[in-house]
DNA sequence: CTGAATCCCCCAGGATACTG
DNA sequence: CAGTATCCTGGGGGATTCAG
């Protein structure tokens, strides 16, 4: 789609709308818990008590907020299967999924800088 | 350089380390004035009040302490010139400028969701 | 099991005034 | 010009308890 790359161009041009954009991306995953939840669903699709458990820390209260937050900001799926008792999975979207681009980028940046800055 | 490609690679398999090597690019980022900041000074060095008045509602307190956490960073250079009155001008170092790849990638990310998730 | 409700503490960040 | 020094507030996030 030749429309999309349109726009990302354009975006490059205006330094408002530039740094607008990264922002949504920075609001995707800022916070104590977004980063290590998107980090587990990347492997796949789990419970809320599987999480609470792969997740070092966490309170439900937490992971509960932030799994919320990042459901309306449209990072993640939720479902919910009427057991006894109930049960809920979690899973990342399409646009959750496609952050793996931007958090390789942050990862390489991350690996390169500590070089730089502490030596080797 | 193959070792760093090795490195990259081996920081992929291991969730850990990877949380933790992009939790210090969110580190650099992360705050209300670091990206603006960042922003700016990719256009160039640019000195203090020349900040100042290039970022939108920023105070001098706020300005001086993201320039100096930047610069413990390894993010910014800081340069004092001996005029009368003293004048200083910041620059981003190779590692700051480096964050360009990851800034793109979040602002592509962002164009790209905000399609995916408002319509259009 | 999957959360919601309450209470509480800390600190990022704003407003304002001052200095070398 | 290039910052410091104080004072103050909101809300992010912890601990604990309760509910469907």
């Amino acid at each position: 789609m030749a429309v999309l790359e349109k726009e990302i161009e354009a975006v490059k041009q205006c330094s408002t709308h530039y740094v607008l954009a990264v922002n949504d991306a920075l609001n995707a995953i800022s916070g104590k818990w977004k980063l290590p939840i998107i980090g587990c669903l990347l492997f796949g699709k789990q419970r809320f008590k599987e999480l609470e458990r792969n997740i070092d820390k966490i309170t439900p209260r937490m992971l509960s907020k932030e799994l919320k937050d990042l459901e309306m900001l449209g990072m993640v799926k939720r479902t919910v299967f009427d057991t006894i008792p109930v049960t809920v999975e979690y899973e990342l979207t399409r646009s959750g999924k496609s952050l793996r681009k931007v958090l390789d980028a942050m990862m390489e940046w991350g690996v390169q800088h500590r070089r730089e800055t502490m030596g080797r």
